[in-house]
DNA sequence: GCCTCCAAGTGTTACGTATAACTTCCTTCC
DNA sequence: GGAAGGAAGTTATACGTAACACTTGGAGGC
């Protein structure tokens, strides 16, 4: 019999089916067919199931030199987005026999700022949010195979990228405002370093500055409620003509403007508009319901993990940009007076 | 030179430096005091460093026989209250070299819901919520150390159990709306069979039978803004005096219930009190921002790794609940009449 | 001058798995 | 009846690391 404080090993299997482990192996790596008869592979499955057998992973990814597992790199947990991310990433990589690990950058945890440290688990690839650039340094370090999300195409050093197309969904935003009359518009940007928020800056002047007499104002918040409620305080009762629209960079600033709007008394969409971009579960909750740019999360996912295994399998990853779409909701209106 | 196609081992580091592959393990895992001279010990750090040499951690993990990873299971990564129970677990963690994986269970994620297969990790050890029950049988299969978060101190099986003091809150919750002068109540509960939600239930209606003239009605939801809103409409709009306060299971049924209370045209909390329970963002970006029980997610987090540790030590786990706290806001007040 | 002891290493092994290479036995075919 | 070939396994090995047991050369003690 197996010594029962430790945990069974294929070899305690074989011995307790009759076989080499060899023909354990075999079996249960379902690799027997014309190798294993029938009676003798259910045999040995037999003793694997009464051993509670369960093959030590550290063994089969030393042996095969490989983990089936890749990091997914994500800014932060605090939005149900990045969850979407994550289910989507994982529900490909597990098609594939793939495990997914997630790494949330840190704010705060500490010492081991190493994704790698902090995983422990050995890996095959990254998939990396740009919004967590702080973390990749190491990443790099190692010349693991690397897909950035939302990242500059051009400037991610040869890693392939998989990209939301956030400009058409800006654009989307600057249409919308525009065809409603709106022409004095405040931009409530994120207060990070990142390509993804450029990209709304650039599209959203481009865009309007391609209307005559239109004028963009910026406003710089961290990507908290708070911060954001602060920032548009502060651009609201700055000196010159109010802005008839705020368009916020996401979703989470766009409840922070709420709240300022509310402080100040004054009321959306009637008095000023508001959009923002996500399209989270905080957009429907708020009132009026947000005007924003729907991001399919789990789709954005999928193609990051499917770019990763294409990298790792030496194809080339898809292309194209991820489709996004405006979603016109109670938070905009034509501005009162023009 | 080392082959420049794979990643160099620590033979390759000894050869670099001139000495045997024992030795580099010495220096590198920093046990060569009175075994290794100073300056050979540099030597290998320097040609580790040069060679950009990577400990392979399957093959550690298989000498050690421990892998110094746990999966931390949670129910769902779609609020901010799990990302702080992981920030919290993760700074523990990595103050012990420990790294933390995580695991949401998935709803939707596919066959493989296996949380082994999925975290393809070797691990020592587990925490899981008890909302994320579902995923449990398979860890049970294997004996791995658990810590149940949030769990039935008297039902885990032996489980070490780490709790918030729920039961608590929701007196909290109780007695501040009895003071108010409430007797009608609606309590708002979530359709999901955990122990965490069966205490709300519990205490609530203890607490306010403890008071004559007291009548606790109760509505069922799925944990969704659109699934509380529904179950909302439904409870008020049905026979009998309307209650003059909801109590929410959390923060996000009490976003569904506001949405529901905006349709009927009742306000808050002129016409009806509401609470929650989290203190999510959520809480505050809702008009009028909500009552609610603050919960210290990275505490308990934080909580539930020491605990795991222990376990692990052979040491018994720190008992007693984590405190909460009611945080009131603009979302409760005095029913209008008796 | 010989024994002891310590510093500074090296040689070797085991962890559990997957698989290439080999063996053995039985059937089939000419 | 002997060779060929396939079915049903087994034997042996390597993956990269950590650590135990051993070696060597010199310093120190009496």
């Amino acid at each position: 019999m197996a010594r029962s404080s430790t945990r069974p090993t294929s070899r305690d299997v074989a011995h307790a089916a009759g076989v080499s482990q060899a023909a354990v192996s075999l079996v249960l790596g379902d690799k027997w067919r014309g190798r294993v008869s029938e009676t003798t592979a259910e045999r040995v499955r037999q003793a694997a199931r009464d051993l509670g057998y369960r093959p030590n992973l550290a063994a089969r990814n030393l042996r095969l030199g490989r983990t089936r597992t890749v990091l997914l790199v994500v800014p932060a947990l605090t939005t149900e987005f990045f969850a979407g991310v994550y289910t989507g990433a994982a529900r490909v990589a597990a098609a594939h026999g793939f495990g997914v690990v997630l790494y949330p950058s840190p704010e705060g945890i500490g010492p081991a700022r190493d994704p790698f440290a902090s995983a422990q688990a050995a890996l095959d690839g990254v998939i990396a949010s740009s919004m967590a650039a702080d973390a990749l340094t190491d990443i790099r370090g190692d010349q693991l195979p690397l897909v950035m999300l939302d990242s500059d195409p051009a400037g991610s050093l040869g890693a392939a990228t998989v990209n939301l197309d956030i400009a058409d969904g800006v654009r989307q935003v600057a249409e919308h405002l525009l065809n409603l009359g709106h022409r004095r518009v405040l931009h409530l940007a994120a207060d990070v370093p990142s390509w993804t928020f450029e990209v709304r800056a650039r599209e959203l002047a481009a865009r309007m500055a391609a209307v005559p007499g239109t004028e963009v104002r910026t406003a710089r918040a961290p990507i908290s409620i708070d911060g954001a409620r602060t920032a548009t305080e502060a651009a609201l009762t700055a000196a010159g003509p109010r802005p008839t629209a705020i368009v916020c960079d996401d979703d989470k600033l766009a409840a922070g403007a709420y709240k300022a709007l509310r402080r100040l008394g004054l009321r959306i969409p009637d008095d000023i508009s508001v959009t923002g971009l996500d399209d989270l579960a905080l957009a429907t909750a708020i009132d009026p319901e947000l005007t924003t740019v729907r991001l399919d999360a789990e789709l954005f996912g999928e193609r990051g993990m499917r770019a990763l295994l294409a990298v790792l399998e030496g194809r080339r990853p898809e292309s194209g940009d991820i489709p996004v779409q405006l979603v016109v909701r109670g938070s905009t209106a034509p501005p009162r007076t023009p």
